[in-house]
RNA sequence: GCUCCGUUAGCUCAGCUGGAUAGAGCGUUGGACUACGAAUCCAAAGGCCGGAGGUUCGAAUCCUCCACGGAGCGCCA
């Protein structure tokens, strides 16, 4: 994940150059446009200023326009004198006053600018230009905060879930599942062109014991006694599936020899799995655009194919195990999996994930070499996934995100390497890491086993939780840190459970704008506004609120650029909190009153306000309700 | 042993392409409904931002080292 480039090391010092913005992702400019206006004041001020010879300087380097956090300090706050200093040769506070004192401002928008602390300039602007702010949500309706679809023209994978077809989506990919949906929800409303892809790991051995299984259940649905060997897969689904089957064919596989049934069985097993997964994903408010067979690569020899790619380009070996690269000698414990498989390691087709080398120099960031075919000239589970992720580029994708679980971190490397090893821009491809989450229960944690058929499974957990609560605990965490889920907390209808502060939040803006129809007036709508209705909104709270809203698009460009959904939330969270507020401080002079004209401006403020917050949670893929039933009494 | 992730208020977590006095929710304490929804709000208390160095006008944020917690380290997928 781009955002972490730098610390997850893959590769940011070697490709990336010093370049942390992941670019990729720009389109056209979605800064708030408030913030805008005050840039093209301080762009025309500093040129002015050059022109006049007052200083000199030859480009404007990157400075920032940011919300003070103290309010004292204005609207808006700009640290492009302390930025200047170097170039300039001037001190930052000299060059702020020179900014204040000969401030070209053609749009008159700037009520105040001065100069404060290191050499911050602190600005104000115009009551309009916040007022203007609810008339522009209100007129974007739906598309407030997005960019035009397909806008950057960038075509984006985002690959998620990729659970296998060998039984139900657990917990264990929960966290996944919301964060690659969301992700794509993002990257959409971002203006690229999304692909949600759902890769199926149909061909291995894990079908193999699938179909086994199913097998064995479908003999017993006849009478006959089985067992299980290790490995095979106890849950009860598989009986179900196994009723499918017999139901379709009836006693007819009992007498086929195993090359007849197994293939059959795999079929009927994967076939009814995914129809699971797929149910679920829909209860989860998820779906994926494509689904990827990993035997459709096999079949179409695309798997053998980009070995023989690789020995073109010289970059395998023959070795009886594996080559470990030489500096540094990186001993194993003699606990390692590796040690403990020892004996199946008997040598095959290496891939140079670590030793390749560049002038003299180690390029790629693997451990150690990987084995692309094994001593029999079998494929592994890597090879299949090169194939797979070459595809992805042969598909045209400027961007693949990857959504992995954080047990497939080691996986990452080898995929980055691979892809280097072909000559393809490792850039393209970003990887997303969602840490492990602990699911307790009474305070113990409930553990995940598919093994022994008592996984807790995510349509349980929506059922207990609902799909919008869920997403939420899912969502409000970044991916790479680790946190435990309680589902005792999941269920309460509390403020132990955040997500109803949200909806809240859009269902007070609901309940207002009903209200007032009740009472016979009804909002006239952004064309019918006047300039006289919104410049009733005058309020600091007010402006506030529309300051803060105008920076939804910002927001989301950058939630997007960092694949990092929950800073939409926290943008959400923050409007609410300052709209419940401002509610309860002026309850004794009401949004609907006698006043005409300010209860029109201030109920453009409330529709503004609900568009923005409709909007966001759309993005992050979270319900917006219109009324919300009163929780239940506490004792 | 090696790699990666984390460490911020009592708890769960934001803030990390460097900015002014470090934030939110929960919990605690004390307040606010004859008014548009109290699933709300207001106030108080609560912090050597894991530790130590470094970089500079300025560090929770960037660099180095260390400590603690987690994950991974298979010719499984």
């Amino acid at each position: 994940m781009c955002t972490r480039s730098s610390k997850t090391g893959t590769w940011a010092s070697i490709t990336a150059s010093s370049d942390r913005s992941p670019g990729w992702a720009r389109g056209s400019n979605t800064e708030d446009p408030m913030k805008q206006q005050v840039k093209a004041v301080i762009n025309a001020t500093l040129a002015s200023l050059k022109a006049s010879g007052a200083i000199t300087f030859d480009a404007i380097p990157t400075y920032s326009v940011e919300v003070p956090k103290n309010p004292e300090h204005g609207d808006w706050s700009c640290n492009v004198a302390m930025v200047m200093s170097k170039a300039t040769g001037k001190k930052s506070p000299e060059l702020a006053d020179l900014i204040v004192k000969s401030l070209v401002d053609p749009g008159a928008i700037i009520t105040s600018i001065e100069k404060a602390g290191p050499g911050f300039l602190n600005l104000r602007l115009k009551d309009s230009v916040f007022q203007g702010v609810a008339r522009e949500v209100l007129k974007a309706g739906q598309h407030f905060g997005r960019q035009q679809p397909k806008s950057t023209g960038k075509k984006v994978m985002v690959e998620f879930v990729s659970a296998n077809p060998t039984g139900p989506v657990h917990i264990g990919h929960a966290r996944g599942a919301f964060m690659g949906d969301a992700i794509s929800r993002l990257l959409d409303a971002a203006g690229h062109d999304v692909t949600r892809e759902f890769y199926i790991n149909d061909s291995g051995k894990q079908v193999e014991t699938l179909g086994r299984t199913v097998f064995k259940r479908y003999q017993q649905l006849f009478g006959a006694t089985v067992e299980l060997a290790e490995g095979e897969y106890p849950a009860e689904y598989v009986i179900d599936i196994a009723k499918t089957w017999k139901a379709e064919v009836g006693d007819s596989m009992l007498q086929k020899t195993e090359a007849e049934w197994l293939p059959k069985a795999i079929e009927v097993g994967i076939r009814e799995n995914l129809k699971a997964i797929r149910s679920t994903l829909a209860m989860a408010n998820i779906s994926h655009d494509t689904f990827f067979s990993e035997k459709s690569l096999h079949d179409a020899g695309k798997v053998t194919s980009i070995v023989d790619v690789y020995k073109a380009r010289g970059v395998t070996y023959e070795a009886a195990e594996g080559k470990r690269r030489e500096k540094g000698d990186k001993v194993r414990s003699e606990e390692s999996k590796a040690a403990k498989y020892a004996d199946k390691q008997l040598g095959g087709t290496f891939l140079m994930t670590a030793t390749y080398q560049e002038n003299e120099k180690y390029l790629l960031k693997d451990e150690e070499d990987r084995v692309i075919l094994r001593h029999d000239g079998t494929p592994v589970y890597l090879t299949a996934d090169l194939a797979y992720h070459k595809e992805k580029y042969d598909r045209g994708y400027d961007l693949m995100v990857d959504v992995f679980g954080a047990d497939h971190a080691g996986h990452v490397p080898r995929i980055q390497s691979g892809m280097t090893l072909l000559g393809l821009d490792q850039k393209k491809l970003q990887f997303v890491l969602v840490q492990i989450v602990r699911i307790t229960r009474n305070g113990e944690e409930v553990k995940v086993s598919k093994r022994k058929g008592t996984l807790f499974e995510l349509a349980e957990l929506i059922e207990e939780a609902g799909a919008d609560v869920c997403r939420f605990i899912f969502l409000m965490k970044t991916a790479n840190a680790q946190f435990d889920f309680d589902l005792d907390a999941v269920h309460k209808q509390s403020k132990d459970n955040p997500v109803f502060y949200f909806q809240y939040g859009h269902a007070r803006c609901a309940s207002i704008l009903k209200k007032a129809i009740e009472k016979g007036v009804t909002f006239v709508g952004p064309d019918a506004l006047t300039e006289a209705q919104l410049a009733r909104l005058v309020l600091p709270e007010e402006k506030m609120m529309l300051k803060k809203m105008s920076q939804l698009g910002e927001v989301v460009q950058s939630a997007a650029d960092k694949l990092e959904p929950h800073h939409v939330l926290y943008f959400c969270q923050e409007l609410i909190g300052d709209f419940h507020s401002y509610y309860t401080k002026y309850k004794s002079d009401p949004i609907v009153s006698e006043d005409k004209d300010k209860t029109q401006g201030r109920l453009a403020l409330v529709s503004a306000l609900k568009q923005t917050l409709q909007c966001a949670f759309g993005i992050l893929g979270i319900s917006a309700p219109e009324h919300m039933e009163a929780p239940p009494e506490e004792e």
